[in-house]
DNA sequence: CCTCTGATGTGAAGATTTGCACATGAGGGC
DNA sequence: GCCCTCATGTGCAAATCTTCACATCAGAGG
C-alpha cells in the first residue's frame, strides 16, 4: 500500500458514490479519480467499485477500504488540528538550557512565563555538557562567551550581566576593607584555578598579584561558596549577590569585566510562537540584569 | 490535510530519523522527501523536525504525527493484506439471481459450494424484479431466453434446461395418457396465462387447441403445482418432475422446448477467483440438468 | 419520443512533480 | 590531522501525473 493518495481518493468515491463527486470534493478532475482508482485496484488485484453510467458502488472491498480511510481521514483532520494550533499557540514542552549559574536569575522568570501558559511544561536543562540545539536538546540556550557561530543558529545579543566585587562580613572583620583600587594588592582574592577568557578573571590576574589570589575554585557555584564563605574577595553577579545580607560590595559593578550573554535559538524553531513568546518575555524580565 | 502521501514520507522520516533513509524505503529520491517535508510543514505552519547534517529529529508536533501516520500504516498494511487475500481467495459474500423456478436445483449446488468454502456466505436472490448486476446486487446471474446483451455484463452460455410433459397419477386415472402427439388433442393442458416467447409454450400453443389449455397459470411455481395437482398435463422442467413420484412423463425432453439460460457476471467480478470458482463449480454440478 | 442533464471514459497537451548531478558539511577511523 | 563516508540541500532536465476536450451513455421530464 505505496499510495495514500490514491486511498483517499478511493475513499471519497467510496463514500460519494460517484467520481464526478469525489473529484469536486478532492478539487481534481475527474479523469485523475478514475485513474487512481484503477492504479489501486491494480496494485491490490481486487476490485473496489462497479462501474456503471450512474457513479461507482463499492463492492465489499471497497467498503472495507471505506471503512478504515474513514477513520484515518478523522485521525488526520484531528492530528491536523492539534497540529495547526500548536503552530501559533505556546503549549507543550519549552527546552531552556544555560549555563548553572543563571539558574537563580532563570528559574523565576521560567516560573513567572509558565504560569502564564498553563499548557506549558518547562524543561529546564543545567550541565557540564553542551546541549546541542541542532538535535532538538533544546528549544532556547542561553550562551555565555564570545558569540557562536554555528550556521544553523539564530543568535542575539541578550544581556551583559552586572558583576560587582564582594567580601563577607567575616572577611572585613578580619582584614578590613580597600578604599580603592591601589589597596587591592594588600588584600586576598577568589578566582579561577585556570586561565579563562572570562573578561573579569583577566582583569584579576592583571591588577591583583598573583599571590593574593588565595582562594581558587573551578566552577561558579564554588566560586560563590569561597565569596560568602569570607575566603576572600571575590567577583559575584550583582543580582546573586543581593540574596546574601552579609555581603559588602567592594567595587561596583563595570562593563569590562562582564562577558555578554546570548541567546541561541535552532532556525527551526526560532519562527515559532512559543519561541518568540518565551524571548520577549525574558528579554523584559531580564532588564534590569544589565550593568 | 489533503495529501495523503506528505504524511506518509513525514511518518517515514520522523520513524527513521533520515531523509535518505526514509528515500530509501519510500522508493524515492532524497530530494523528493525533503519537499515534501517543507511542504506539509508550510501547510500545517509547523515544523515538524529540526534538519541538522546527521538527520532530522522530529518536533513534538513530529512525534504527534509519528503516532498517528504510525497507527494509519499498520491498518493500511492490514487492509492491504485482507484485500489481496479476497482477490485470490473465496470469501465474504456470494451473491446470486436467478429465476424462482431455478431454485430447487441451485440451492444443493450453492450449500455444497458454501460447505466447500466455510469462509463464504450465501445470499441467494430471487424476485419478479431483475436484480442488477450493475449496481453490485448480485456477483452471477442466471438468465433465461435471449442472450442479454448490457455491455458491461460477460455473458456465457449455461445449459438449456429439459423440459419435458409429465401428467400426475389423479389426472392418468381420470383421463389417461395420450399414446403420441396426434392424442394430444384429447387431452387437456397446463399452460401459461399470457402469451411468453419461452419455447415450450409457443410450441403448445401451435400444437395442441388452444381450448385444451384448460389451467393456465401466471408463474412457474404455480404452474408446477398444477401439473401435480393433476390439472392437466404440463411442462416441467426433469429435475424437478423427478421429485414427485406421482407424475408419469407423457414425452421426453426435446431440445426445441427448452429456452437456453445464461450465465451472467459483470466485467469487474468476473475475473474474481470467488466468481470464476463459482462458476466452475456451477457448471460441473449442471452438467446432468442438459436436454 | 426526444431532448437535456449529469454521469463515466479516453487520447493528447500541459503542468507539476520527480530524479539527477553536484555542492556542502559533520563525524569516524586510521 | 586528514581522508572517507554519509548526511542534507538546490538548480535543472526529464518523466510522470493532471488537466482539457470530447465521446459515450443512462435516466428524467416534458
Amino acid at each position: 500500500m505505496d499510495s495514500w493518495d490514491e486511498v483517499r481518493t478511493a475513499f471519497q468515491v467510496a463514500r460519494l458514490g460517484t467520481v464526478s463527486g469525489a473529484a469536486d470534493v478532492l478539487g481534481v478532475h475527474h479523469a485523475t479519480v478514475i485513474r487512481h482508482i484503477d492504479a489501486l485496484e491494480g496494485k491490490l488485484g481486487v476490485k473496489l467499485f462497479q462501474r456503471h453510467a450512474r457513479g461507482y458502488t463499492a463492492t465489499e472491498a471497497g467498503n472495507d477500504l471505506l471503512l478504515v480511510a474513514q477513520t484515518t481521514d478523522d485521525q488526520f483532520a484531528q492530528l491536523a488540528g492539534r497540529l495547526r494550533g500548536r503552530g501559533a499557540s505556546v503549549t507543550g514542552e519549552l527546552v531552556i538550557t544555560s549555563l548553572a549559574t543563571l539558574s537563580p536569575m532563570l528559574a523565576p522568570v521560567l516560573a513567572a512565563f509558565r504560569a502564564e501558559h498553563p499548557e506549558l511544561t518547562v524543561r529546564y536543562l543545567t550541565g557540564d555538557r553542551l546541549f546541542r540545539l541542532e538535535y532538538g536538546e533544546a528549544h532556547v540556550a542561553i550562551r555565555a562567551g564570545t558569540a557562536p557561530e554555528q550556521p544553523d543558529n539564530v543568535v542575539q545579543p541578550f544581556i551583559r550581566q552586572a558583576l560587582a566585587l564582594y567580601a563577607a562580613d567575616f572577611y572585613k572583620e578580619r582584614y578590613g576593607l580597600p578604599k580603592d583600587e591601589s589597596e587591592f594588592k594588600d588584600h586576598y582574592f577568589i578566582g579561577h584555578d585556570t586561565e579563562t577568557r572570562a573578561p573579569f578573571n583577566i582583569w584579576l590576574r592583571e591588577t591583583v598579584p598573583i599571590e593574593n589570589i588565595v582562594y581558587r575554585t573551578a566552577d561558579n557555584r564554588s566560586n560563590e561558596d569561597g565569596v560568602v564563605a569570607g575566603a576572600g574577595i571575590g567577583f559575584l553577579p550583582v543580582k546573586i549577590a543581593e540574596r546574601y545580607s552579609n555581603l559588602t560590595q567592594v567595587a561596583p559593578p563595570r562593563p569590562e569585566w562582564s562577558a555578554p550573554l546570548w541567546l541561541v535559538t535552532h532556525v527551526d524553531l526560532h519562527r515559532t510562537a512559543k519561541v518568540q513568546s518565551f524571548l520577549t518575555f525574558l528579554k523584559a524580565a531580564a532588564r534590569d540584569w544589565e550593568v
